[in-house]
RNA sequence: GGGUGAGUGGCGGAACUGGUAGACGCGUUGGACUUAAAAUCCAAUGGUUGUAUAAACUGUACGGGUUCAAGUCCCGUCUCGCCCA
């Protein structure tokens, strides 16, 4: 019988989803096991082949996990609010529930046909009001509580206000942006709003005045993950510096930790590196440097406090407030005049440029700390207000940046470190800053001839002692700003009272999202939230007009699929202490600085609370690669309506143009199809290689404007869920970008053939029980042995070789034997499921191979009794010889040189050296 | 500029701690079956030379080095990807 992937896949989804096959409960009988993917934002376009590559290696090792015995969790849902479904909603007036709504639809009829096994009795929606409650509810903890440093967690807001009121903030080490400090005496004093003030700078969910990434199309704020060279990562929309008040997340407190945790859990390490480098910890010297004939003091954060002496001026970045109150009267109009300028350019761009140097003196000088020198202060945009203090001690002698600008402005420059091997030199004679990471110090007072660690030490202490500043420790790590300008999110909830914000009674969550009449910001320029009617307490105290951000609602997604239904709670204690944490999470690293960072501040959050029992959210993670497309091109003679083929096209002046792939077979084009695609195509004149049509093809994103997008129901119509689930895997490691390529495909189904071609003769299922052979029972075991190590590593692709491998052995040995084939189909079924149940039943079994046990190799099969070894004469080999494989060395080698080939290169001389590697290889030096 | 990962046939990719480079698949070529095509099966397939069934040389981005032995380790160069500036 010919294997008919059409009719049994469906029958089996079917059969699958009436017996709740992949339905999992707390089962405390087994080990846990937790298999990840990360929630899809359901678009419009659908899934290309590209999406499902995560999760079909993820569906393979869940199935393989639970064939070993364990429970596994494998949980699917969506991340469904978003900017997409609101800007279609106001280009069409569509509310987006209901877009979002078809767009799950379509997307889980694309899963389904692809055979996983998920528990979508679990599925979680995070625009679902009964979802969203959870998300409201971590934020409400997150305003009632602080982050108190010495204890290293968050604490409830009522134990500060009992500090407060028994010795004020004075003796505090808090995470927080409160400045001015107060007794006990002066917080009861203050008023409820002052005191609400107060508190609000202390909690871990905050209102703030911020400088905030601004998208004036968008119409909201974004988070510095979600732009990208100064431009929106959704859409491309330039985005702006602005301030505005916006709830904002006290990450920051949890900088530290965020950084130890990743010394603990099993990622890769350039994702742990992107971390890192985000967290940016630098550990250096606050000082402070007092303006001439003032008292307003400049504060400055170096890591290299040693170099103080190398300072011969200071700068200001031209958003900094301290510009106003330093800059002279008689330089006013040029300072003002070039921040008007600077305010023009990107961020981006005042990092980049590193060739021209702008920047206008301030008029006024500072006195250096420690040499008491008057240093000149200037302003310049190539000091960022966003880093740090906006303010800069500037090192011409060593820094790159501050040399260029010293060049410009003919500002002195002076050697403070001389690196190894070096002498001192005169600065006016380089081409650019000379390095300072190890050295000498000289023309540096009391740190003079020290080496540059121990400079830092030295200088370190003498700040300290000298009240001149403090040794500090500084993080890249911003607050996470938490309000976005938009109608598709969650609402906040908290209401105002008199201006400040107040939490609203748990018991009144979730609060809903109202219904308005257009999803656009108000004629006053308020969000869309502010046209809603009624949006206020019953007491008519006003709610917050903005939503949350994307990451809002996946930040502890996973904590809700362990107990998704529960209205008490977000997830039970019992559920918790059960499933504990991710075992494996599957994704795309380009969440590195988003989502994967929010996650784990959540996650570390609600541990604090002990609301959850793990301290890291996601113990591995395994970055997919992007699936990229294959274009194919048609050559145009130009302004002709003649077209090329690809090899010819050199004797023609021609036009590269796209071309949609499905007119396109094995890079041969479809002249009659090509024709119907466009009008301007329709007598369209081909110029041929060998009678056919060539394109010409490239390596490019998947996307509609290539005319390059797969379809996965294109696939599977034509080949079956199963082949792409093996083919996916079987185009190369899962971590590596590789293209798709349809021609390819056969190879994978054939092999699904010949599979199913090893259980029947003509029409007959034909599996016998008799006893295997040795020989069959060594193909058996090997594959075995390579696929459960492969699995094991995440290496799909090798594993479906060896599968093709153990077949086309099995099938020149004819074997049908029951012995065989039974172990087989359990090992192919975490790839090919569908396939795997067909026969698994035929093979008379009633219950799911799923519950199958998965096969363990044993090495006896795999012995041999003869060993061949390779012979290379000075590394290169030259034959081969077949001992006995329990051969001594000296017989190994004695069997080598006697060998018939053996004299010919030997020419006639004595071996200088024999080496015998057991197992491996014989190598003679001659 | 700094950090980091990578570079292997026409293509996707194999090669565990150094030990037969190119597994497996696609493509290509030849053959079988067929009136023909599709499907299927068999064989060949890194390159060069060659008596094309022998055999030799060469070959994992490039140049050196370590080693009995290097795709793998070390040093330098180039290119590409990603992250940070």
């Amino acid at each position: 019988m010919e294997y008919n992937f059409s009719e049994i896949e469906p029958q089996w989804q079917q059969h699958w989803a009436k017996q709740q096959t992949y339905r999992v409960t707390e089962d405390t009988s087994r080990p846990k096991y937790y298999v990840l993917d990360m929630f899809p934002y359901p678009s419009g376009a659908g899934l290309h082949v590209g999406h499902p590559l995560g999760y079909i290696a993820s569906d393979i090792y869940s199935r393989y996990k639970r064939l070993k015995g364990f429970n596994v969790l494998h949980p699917m849902g969506y991340d469904a609010f978003g900017l997409p479904a609101e800007q279609y909603a106001i280009q069409t007036g569509q509310h987006p529930a209901i877009t979002t709504e078809n767009n799950i639809r379509r997307y889980r009829e694309q899963m389904d046909k692809i055979g996983f096994s998920y528990d979508w009795s679990r599925e979680v929606r995070t625009c679902d009001p009964a979802y969203y409650h959870w998300t409201q509810w971590a934020f409400l903890q997150m305003f009632k509580h602080w982050y108190n440093n010495r204890t290293q967690r968050a604490e409830p807001i009522e134990k500060l206000v009992e500090i407060f009121h028994a010795q004020g903030n004075t003796n505090l080490d808090a995470a927080t942006n409160q400045k001015e400090q107060f007794t006990a005496q002066e917080w009861l004093k203050m008023s409820e709003a002052e005191q609400q003030t107060v508190l609000l700078n202390y909690r871990l969910a905050y209102l703030a005045d911020t400088m905030v990434n601004w998208c004036p199309t968008l119409g909201t704020v974004l988070a510095n993950d979600e732009v990208k060279d100064g431009l929106s990562v959704r859409g491309g929309h330039p985005v702006v510096q602005k301030e505005m008040k916006q709830w904002c997340l006290r990450i920051s407190a949890y900088a530290q930790r965020l950084l130890d945790g990743l010394d603990q859990i099993d990622w890769s390490d350039s994702i742990k590196e992107i971390q890192r480098n985000w967290i940016g910890k630098s550990e250096g010297a606050e000082m402070f440097f007092l303006i001439k004939d003032s008292n307003i003091r400049l504060q400055i954060f170096t890591t290299r406090p040693d170099t103080v002496f190398g300072v011969t001026f200071m700068v200001l970045a031209p958003e900094s407030k301290l510009v106003e109150s330093v800059v002279a009267e008689d330089q006013k109009a040029n300072v003002l005049a070039y921040i008007a300028e600077a305010r023009k350019r990107t961020e981006r761009e005042r990092i980049a440029d590193v060739k021209k140097m702008t920047g206008v003196f301030s008029g006024t000088y500072a006195i250096n700390p420690l040499t008491r020198e008057e240093i000149p202060i200037w302003v310049s945009d190539y000091v960022l207000a966003g880093y740090g203090t906006g303010a800069i001690m500037a090192v011409p002698g060593h820094d790159t940046r501050d040399f260029a600008f010293a060049r410009t402005f003919g500002l002195p420059i002076r050697q403070v470190v001389v690196p190894f091997g070096q002498s001192p030199s005169d600065p006016n004679t380089w081409p650019d800053a000379i390095d300072s990471k190890d050295g000498i110090m000289i023309n540096s007072g009391i740190i003079n001839g020290l080496q540059v660690n121990a400079a830092i030490a030295k200088i370190n202490e003498h700040i300290a002692q000298a009240g001149i500043g403090t040794v500090k420790v500084n993080y890249r790590l911003r607050d996470a700003i938490f309000s976005r300008q938009r109608y598709w999110g969650e609402p906040f909830p908290v209401c105002y009272k008199n201006g400040v914000p107040y939490a609203l009674p748990e018991s009144e969550l979730p609060l809903r999202l109202p219904e308005i009449d257009k999803y656009l910001p108000t004629e006053e320029g308020e969000p869309p939230l502010a046209r809603a009617k009624n949006w206020s307490t019953k007491q008519g105290e006003p709610y917050e007009v903005c939503t949350m951000p994307g990451f809002a609602g996946s930040s502890a997604y996973y904590l809700r699929y362990m107990d998704p239904h529960n209205s008490q709670a977000l997830v039970s204690k019992a559920a918790n202490e059960y499933w504990r944490n991710v075992d494996l999470y599957l994704g795309g690293s380009e969440h590195a600085t988003g989502h994967l960072i929010y996650a784990r501040f959540w996650n570390k959050f609600l541990h604090d609370l002990g609301l959850v029992c793990e301290d890291e959210p996601f113990k591995k993670l395994i970055n997919q690669g992007m699936i990229q497309g294959r274009s194919n091109f048609v050559y145009r003679v130009k302004n002709s309506n003649q077209f090329v083929s690809c090899n010819l096209r050199q004797n023609y002046d021609t036009q590269e143009i796209h071309v949609d792939i499905s007119l396109v077979h094995s890079d041969m084009l479809d002249l009659e199809a090509f024709k119907k695609w466009r009008p301007e195509f329709q007598n369209a004149e081909f110029i041929l290689e060998d009678g056919k049509y060539i394109c010409g093809w490239a390596i490019e994103k998947m996307s509609k404007s290539m005319y390059n997008v797969v379809n996965p129901d294109d696939i599977i119509t034509r080949y079956g869920a199963d082949t792409l689930r093996m083919y996916e895997m079987f185009l190369g490691p899962i971590e590596v970008s590789k293209p798709w390529d349809t021609n390819g495909i056969d190879g994978v189904h054939k092999f699904l053939k010949k599979l199913w071609n090893l259980f029947w003769n003509a029409d007959q299922f034909a599996v016998t029980d008799e006893e295997p052979k040795r020989d069959e029972l060594k193909v058996l075991h090997r594959a075995i042995q390579k696929v459960t190590a492969d699995i094991e590593q995440f290496s799909f692709n090798t594993s479906v070789s060896a599968f093709m491998i153990c077949v086309n052995e099995l099938t020149s040995l004819k074997c049908n034997k029951k012995a065989i084939l039974e172990p087989l189909l359990i090992l192919v079924a975490p790839f090919a499921p569908h396939i795997a149940e067909e026969l698994w039943h035929r093979l008379g079994h009633d219950t799911t191979i799923c519950d199958a046990q998965f096969p363990i190799c044993q090495e006896e099969y795999l012995l041999e009794n003869i060993a061949t070894y390779p012979v290379s004469f000075n590394g290169k080999k030259r034959y081969e010889i077949v001992v006995k494989s329990d051969a001594t060395m000296q017989e190994v080698e004695e069997a080598a040189l006697k060998a018939k080939d053996a004299a010919k290169w030997l020419a006639g001389k004595q071996p200088k050296k024999v080496i015998v590697v057991p197992g491996k290889i014989v190598n003679v030096v001659v």
